[in-house]
DNA sequence: AGGATCGCTGAAACTGGTTTCAATTGTCAA
DNA sequence: TTGACAATTGAAACCAGTTTCAGCGATCCT
């Protein structure tokens, strides 16, 4: 028996001794492996009863090899785009008899790595990270351990490791499209932060890309900092029509800074947002948004881990499809251009 | 060695074998716990790169007797006061050295068991939970396992467990004497599902206790539905100068069928919540809200949690109090009792 | 009746680490 | 030169389970 606050936890010989037999019989009986007489059974069960007996996972895990623990690092818990990930995640993992161990990195990748290797030397059989930008440190470490990495959030196919997500690019591309098409040419780009956030870096590129010249400010990504600067930005008299935010949180910013502008959305400005949170349908008035589909990539990364472990098949990078959720927070530009 | 994906890993015989040391030596350097020479030790390191050796966090958890897991079972992952609540918990506890393993019930008791059993199977050495209310099943299970479990969102000092929360009657009751203070006579009372919440059943109680004829109505705990059932009520004549909503989710559906009704608040009518979400400050109007302390409670129980597991100090139940963030949407009743 | 098979069981080997204990070697002071 | 002591090291025990293999009695089939 082992020390546990003063008393002794009792292991399996303990168990065969009060029951009389060995420990090998024990084990048959709790994991049902093979036959035992029912007499036997039952002496074993209630020496379990007497003694207290809960086997020790660590000593299961040495014998099987597996830990059945599954590691997700997200930048934080505190936005929602990462629980919903998670939470549909978690849903299917569990049912396939795995557990997740969560690990916030702050978008650091220094904390990531720090975070990656606690997770590895806690037996974690896979590991999601969000994004493909990863230290080398990191990229060393999991390859050294031979563990599965999915990437999310990102689809790349040029992609060194699996990565299921939604294509950037083509998300702000989406937007971008949304607005022309309504008619705007004088359009206001406001991001999120882009250091340590490739997902974000990627929906700029693919704007610049395509318009080199294109005006992109970039704010914190909270709601406060983005009513802060749409405030300072559209103070003054400007020539734009339309507000394309790269995230929600900060499309709500803009929403509610337009507003104490007393600039009514969309018919003086238009908004748009990419991430389609669930507020987003009760701004006023409601985002139109780039749907990210969160929720879809934890099931399929789910199912992607699953089958590696179980079945041993790697992941396949996914793309997985965004659209437009129009709700009226864009329209056409007024046609005499009004310039704020 | 042993299979690993057609290659085999290889163990600390393995390193120590090609080394030409002994087992024990490979342990020493690996963890510096004696001395060995800079030769042996240098021979050692090369044998580890060379066989690519990763040592198995199982066995060593078999050996120290500790997992470094700490677990957490939270209704769901898709409302945002739990993430909030883990992503400061998680912090704290990695800077600990010790991990989150995160698994969501759904609200249900019985998922609430079988998670649990889950977590306690994978080696936990810790258990947060939410709330009181939980299946003798549960407690018998976290009874046997002789592990620290702690109850979180709901402070009780008659609580089986530790508890470490708000008072929830203490934050209904806040809400109430607000709009009483302001004046409000009539006031209409929103309430998420009561079924496996023990914190939102306490909140109605607290109500009731001090006004038994107090009218409660509940609904689905989603924007949605909680506009839904503000239009219903509010769209026939009714005596209810405000609307003291049992969480901000709600409180925002109540704002929002407001609007719809053309009712202005707080003018026409007065709405409180309870949570002080991130977005309350940027509701329209601000919504005035009891603000519960997640943040501090995430911070607090992953202390509780390290100084049990570090130094055997069982956490003490702790009240984290809950105050009034006055925002707007709360005023004195117009004088000529308006009827909706 | 006798060999084969089945049901049941235990000893011992095995998983992959850590730790104890004793032995060996080398250095230094007396 | 020798005893004392420190620095290194390895054999083996140990952690708490699982699994293999062999043995034994009882039943089954011919």
């Amino acid at each position: 028996m082992r020390d546990v606050g003063g008393r002794r936890k009792s292991n399996m010989r303990d168990v065969a001794r009060q029951a009389g037999v060995s420990v090998a019989t024990v084990s048959r009986v709790l994991n049902g492996t093979a036959q035992v007489s029912l007499q036997t059974q039952e002496r074993v069960r209630m020496a379990v009863q007497a003694l207290k007996f809960v086997p020790s996972p660590a000593a299961r895990a040495i014998n099987s090899g597996r830990s059945h623990m599954v590691g997700a690092l997200v930048p934080t818990l505190a936005q929602e785009i990462f629980p919903r990930f998670l939470n549909e995640m978690e849903g299917r993992l569990s049912a396939a008899g795995l557990s997740l161990v969560v690990a916030t990195t702050d978008y650091d990748s220094e904390k990531e790595f720090q975070k990656a290797r606690d997770l590895l030397n806690l037996g974690i059989e896979a590991l999601v990270v969000s994004g493909l930008d990863h230290s080398d440190e990191f990229y060393k470490l999991t390859t050294l351990h031979q563990v599965p990495v999915i990437s999310t959030s990102r689809y790349d196919q040029a992609a060194s490791i699996p990565a299921i997500g939604y294509d950037n690019r083509a998300a702000a591309q989406l937007a971008w499209d949304h607005l022309r098409q309504a008619g705007h040419e004088h359009i206001l780009v406001l991001s999120g932060p882009l250091e340590n956030n490739d997902r974000t870096r990627e929906r700029v590129r693919s704007l610049r890309d395509m318009s080199p010249d294109i005006d992109v400010k970039e704010t914190e990504h909270s709601v406060q900092a983005a009513i802060n600067l749409c405030e300072t930005l559209l103070s003054e008299p400007r020539a734009v029509t339309a507000l394309l935010c790269l995230s929600d949180v900060i499309a709500h910013g803009a929403l509610i800074a337009c507003k104490r502008l007393g600039l009514s959305v969309p018919s003086d400005i238009s908004v748009i947002g990419i991430d389609d949170l669930p507020g987003s349908a009760f701004t006023d008035p409601p985002l139109t948004s780039v749907h990210l589909p969160v929720g879809r990539m934890g099931q399929i990364t789910a199912g992607a881990i699953i089958e590696w472990l179980e079945r041993g098949l790697p992941a396949q990078s996914t793309k997985i499809e965004c659209y437009i959720e129009p709700r009226g927070s864009v329209c056409a530009p007024s046609p005499l251009l009004r310039p704020f």
